[in-house]
RNA sequence: GGGCGGUUAGCUCAGUUGGUUAGAGCGCCUGCCUUACAAGCAGGAUGUCGGGGGUUCAAGUCCCUCACUGCCCA
């Protein structure tokens, strides 16, 4: 790699050459260490993992930048950073990937059978499974890929085996009978969390159920009750009133007729009036249908009054029942002919609007059918209140904060989780039927024969289980937690490597993910001694200590990305026309923690031009590194990280002050990181690379670095040696500022820190180098102050000179009038000066300066003496506009100023330090308020 | 219905425990192809900090209230 570099960045030339360099070289892979102890720390983390059918979208990008910018900054910090990427199998989604593939072909997975669907599957899984993992590679995510898992992989289907069969023993899992939440697209229970509820305009109709004996004494002879789903009429058990409500109280116990309930109308169904507290009398009628198979609360209705639960439909939501009428209907085709037909027999009583909410499929979107099934269910309360204790105290701390009110929340009023589906791909359920003997094997082994009669026609459970109880043992099962304490005490991965630090995601897996993650690690790993043989303790039992949830991306307007919409934005492509680091640099840059990012092309741009300010001051710097070459200069480029804690007497100021800025700098980064806050971090790197290097320290050095004519004979040795000691600084605070800025821009620093050192780098890549620290590099309160009068300096006699409309080109005298450190820095730094302002002269003045030429600040004035060519009557209208202007503002300020020191309460009880400044402040104001007046006192009149 | 957040420059967002005259990027205006960079340089304009009330010597910051808005849970 050589120093000579394009003249403009262009991302695409380097981007994929480094991210196949890192694989190729196995930089991030990170080998089992020798021993647990070590003095350097470890950072692990697991990505979370993205379903084998995506790609990567935008919130991906954002979640890997960030983890990608914590694990370089640990590892350049000198610790073992570990991040595991990998993929989830996404039970329902790659079904559906692979069954509308066979739908292609004219098949079937009901047609070709289990096993060869899951051949299928395996099949897709090969070919199109990568993609995800690929796209992760090009933009440079610095994971140890020798560590990649698959949720189906063999070692993880062992743990998910282990941990199914663990909880089963401890009575943790059972099977029952229960309503869940059945999505009859899919054909497969769902869990709590993947149902969302809408509310939605429906109907409520009013029905009437006819008392079977007929009517009372005062010639009520019927009752009717409101529903919002009447085709379920046909799975009626009983009405339902409020034991307070006196309407009906006459009625319990009796029985009325289901209408429309049988084959023949002649044998309408007979259920009773029941009280039930369930019943609001508020509600529509204050009377209610009951039907136990197709509701969760008239389920525990039923089960309070020991109520039959008859099924109505079947698995797809058809109307089930044969001989019926309404058999094989769906259940809104059903609803409709049954509304009809209530009407034509005069049972239907009334249809109001209702607004009612309904839930839905996550993933189907079709209408959830509340149905009574035979499931698997998690009693998960027991792993609740360790899950709850771990975060209480403090084992585990959420970024930003007040989701640790969320999670507990939702961990106080858990329900038990339904964990089987009804798939044909994930982990299927360790459980064999008996027929013969009606017994259930649950065991870690395939059951050849049934341990209680011996026979071998054994069925397995069909079932598999939900994917999120695979994800949630991954903080462990990737390391190869068996479940054999003897065993997991002597994995040195997973003693080495659990818990993990991190976990960086989306908020809106909190529950599916985070939380059961949580739950399975203090339950299991609670009982993998340490590696000294000591009890575990909770602390160290959870799966992560720290937990980040980053925002979500929305478009440049902050409406959320959607393909309806059209305005999803491919992290490729946009990385393919700014840069992986401008993507990233932007990402990083808006990520305040709890608000959303709203991605602008706008912003991603600015940060294309911040890369290519840094390529060529790279370019700069390698160009006065070649000239200083042919000069006769030796310029060593250090590989000490403290290099620069102690320079040279003879440093000059800039380079003093350079030096400090870049220490202060390095903390702040540090500060930043630390606390998340990748935004503030950004921005630092940002203004010192740009605002102080690149702006200011790049133009000064130049003063210093005039290497003279190679062939002439050497001059002074003083000019020699400041000469060297500013590209010696120069170099190592480029150096140093690009392993500063390689966690935020990993491509770009390594292509030119790589040039810099023209192939005879110090390690095999800026990211296995030191992250700077503050202390590697000397402050310098002193020279920050010079620094900062001569920069006010200078841009005021810009101002001036811009105001005047002196040509950039024409260099002017200026007068300045000051303390006395002023005069001394600008008559030592005249050099600097004549580059930066274009000052020819400076000549010290006696008396305030004031005029339309001069400004005033609060060290100094400062006045360009130059000839306006002709004062025209504009200029001086504007020239007064400005003046006016400042008055007013000025003036604000005094008034403010003296409001408060005259206030008596302020003066007694503000602190000393803010009185004294305001003091300070005012007298500033006023005299800077003389100056402006007298000034507009002396414009020609209008 | 319950919980959590947001409202600051034209746009997107910062703003630490209340403390001196509220910042950044982008955009906008003016002038410059100054030999690292026009993806650049220099200069400039822009805010009743959502409304109202309160606490305080002092409020963008704390409290109450209203409005609008987003997310999560039921």
């Amino acid at each position: 790699m050589s120093r000579d570099l394009p003249k403009a960045y262009e991302p695409a030339e380097i981007e994929d050459r480094w991210a196949q360099f890192w694989v190729a070289e196995k930089l991030f892979d990170v080998p089992t260490p020798p021993g647990t102890q070590d003095p350097t720390g470890r950072f692990t983390q697991l990505l979370p993992p993205p379903n084998v059918t995506g790609r990567l979208h935008m919130g991906h990008m954002l979640n890997q930048t960030e983890m990608d910018i914590l694990g370089r900054w640990h590892r350049m910090r000198g610790e073992i950073s570990l991040w595991v990427p990998g993929t989830d199998h996404a039970g329902i989604a790659t079904q559906l990937m692979v069954e509308r593939q066979l739908l292609g072909e004219g098949s079937s997975r009901e047609q070709i059978g289990r096993e060869r669907f899951t051949e299928r599957v395996w099949q897709w899984k090969t070919t199109y499974g990568n993609a995800i993992l690929d796209q992760m590679k090009r933009l440079g995510a610095s994971v140890d890929w020798s560590r990649e898992y698959f949720t189906m992989d063999d070692r993880l289907s062992v743990a998910v085996r282990e941990a199914f069969v663990r909880l089963y023993e401890q009575g943790l899992i059972y099977r029952g009978e229960r309503i869940v939440n059945w999505d009859p697209a899919q054909r497969t229970a769902v869990s709590d969390l993947e149902v969302n509820h809408e509310e939605r305009l429906g109907k409520l109709y009013s029905i009437r159920y006819r008392l079977l004996d007929g009517p009372l004494a005062d010639g009520t002879n019927s009752i009717v009750i409101a529903t919002t789903r009447p085709e379920t009429l046909l799975g009626d058990v009983a009405v339902a009133v409020n034991p307070s409500d006196e309407r009906y109280a006459k009625l319990v116990g009796k029985l009325v007729t289901v209408p429309l309930s049988a084959a023949e109308e002649s044998s309408d169904r007979q259920i009773p009036i029941l009280a039930d507290d369930w019943a609001r009398p508020e509600f529509g009628t204050g009377a209610v249908k009951v039907t136990p198979a197709h509701d969760p609360n008239d389920f525990a209705l039923g089960e309070r009054h020991g109520l039959p639960r008859p099924t109505v439909m079947d698995e797809t939501g058809h109307i089930h029942l044969p001989g019926s009428p309404y058999h094989g209907l769906d259940r809104f085709a059903a609803r409709e002919q049954i509304v009809k037909d209530l009407d034509h027999l005069g049972l239907l009583v009334e249809v109001k609007d209702h607004t009612l909410t309904l839930a839905t499929s996550q993933r189907s979107g079709v209408i959830i059918e509340p149905r009574l099934s035979k499931q698997w269910f998690l009693k998960i309360q027991p792993l609740a209140e360790k899950a709850i204790q771990a975060v209480d105290e403090g084992h585990i701390h959420f970024t930003p904060e007040n989701y640790r009110r969320t999670y507990d929340e939702w961990m106080r009023n858990i329900h038990d989780w339904c964990i089987s589906r009804q798939l044909w791909w994930g982990h299927r359920i360790p459980a064999w039927y008996c027929d013969a003997c009606g017994k259930v094997i649950v065991t870690r082994e395939t059951q050849p024969a049934c341990p209680g009669c011996g026979i071998t026609d054994i069925r397995q459970e069909t079932d598999v289980l939900d994917t999120w109880f695979s994800s949630g043992l991954l903080p462990f099962s990737v390391f190869g937690w068996t479940g054999d304490p003897t065993v997991d005490q002597q994995n040195p991965d997973l003693q080495a490597f659990y818990p993990t630090q991190l976990l960086v995601t989306g908020s809106d897996i909190i529950f599916f993910w985070v939380a059961r993650m949580i739950m399975f690690g203090t339950y299991f790993m609670l009982d993998v001694p340490m590696p000294d043989g000591t009890p575990r303790t909770l602390a160290n039992s959870v799966p992560f200590r720290e937990v980040y949830f980053h925002a979500l991306v929305r478009d440049a307007d902050r409406q959320k990305m959607s393909k309806t919409k059209g305005n999803v934005i491919d992290p490729i492509e946009i990385v393919t026309r700014f840069g992986t680091d401008a993507v990233r640099f932007t990402l990083a840059s808006m990520a305040s923690p709890g608000t959303d990012i709203a991605f602008s092309e706008a912003r991603t741009e600015g940060n294309r031009a911040f890369a290519n300010k840094i390529w060529n001051a790279a370019r700069f710097l390698f160009l006065q590194l070649d000239r200083a070459e042919a000069a006769g200069y030796t310029v060593t480029l250090s590989s000490d990280p403290t290099a620069f804690t102690v320079i040279p007497d003879a440093t000059p100021r800039e380079s003093r002050w350079i030096l400090s800025r870049l220490s202060a700098v390095c903390g702040e980064i540090d500060r930043a990181l630390a606390a998340y806050r990748f935004d503030e971090a950004a921005s630092a790197v940002y203004q010192f690379f740009w605002g102080e290097l690149c702006d200011w320290y790049l133009e000064l050095v130049k003063l210093r670095l005039d290497f003279g004519d190679p062939n002439a004979e050497q001059s002074t040795h003083e000019r020699n040696e400041v000469t060297a000691i500013s590209l010696a600084t120069l170099s190592g605070v480029f150096e140093t500022s690009l392993r500063l800025l390689s966690p935020f821009m990993p491509f770009l620093t390594e292509e030119i820190w790589h040039a810099l050192y023209n192939g005879q780098t110090p390690a095999k890549s800026i990211a296995l180098t030191r992250y700077p620290q503050a202390t590697d590099l000397p402050a310098d309160a002193a020279a920050e102050a010079a620094l900062a009068t001569l920069q006010e300096l200078i841009v005021t006699v810009r101002a001036i000179r811009k105001e005047l409309g002196v040509s950039e080109k024409e260099a002017a005298p200026i007068q300045l009038h000051g303390e006395d450190r002023v005069l001394a820095l600008a008559e030592a730094n005249a050099d600097m000066l004549a580059r930066m302002a274009r000052v020819s002269a400076v000549e010290f003045a006696e008396a305030p300066l004031a005029g339309a030429n001069a400004r005033s600040t609060s060290g100094f004035d400062v006045a360009v003496i130059y000839q306006r060519p002709v004062s025209s009557a504009a200029d001086v209208a504007a020239e007064r506009g400005r003046l006016t202007k400042d008055l007013a503002r000025l003036e604000k300020g005094l008034v403010a100023a003296d409001r408060q020191l005259g206030n008596a309460g302020f003066m007694a009880k503000a602190p000393a330090h803010i009185v004294d400044g305001l003091r300070k402040q005012s007298a500033e104001t006023r005299a800077l308020y003389e100056k402006v007046r007298s000034s507009l006192e002396g414009l020609p009149p209008a």
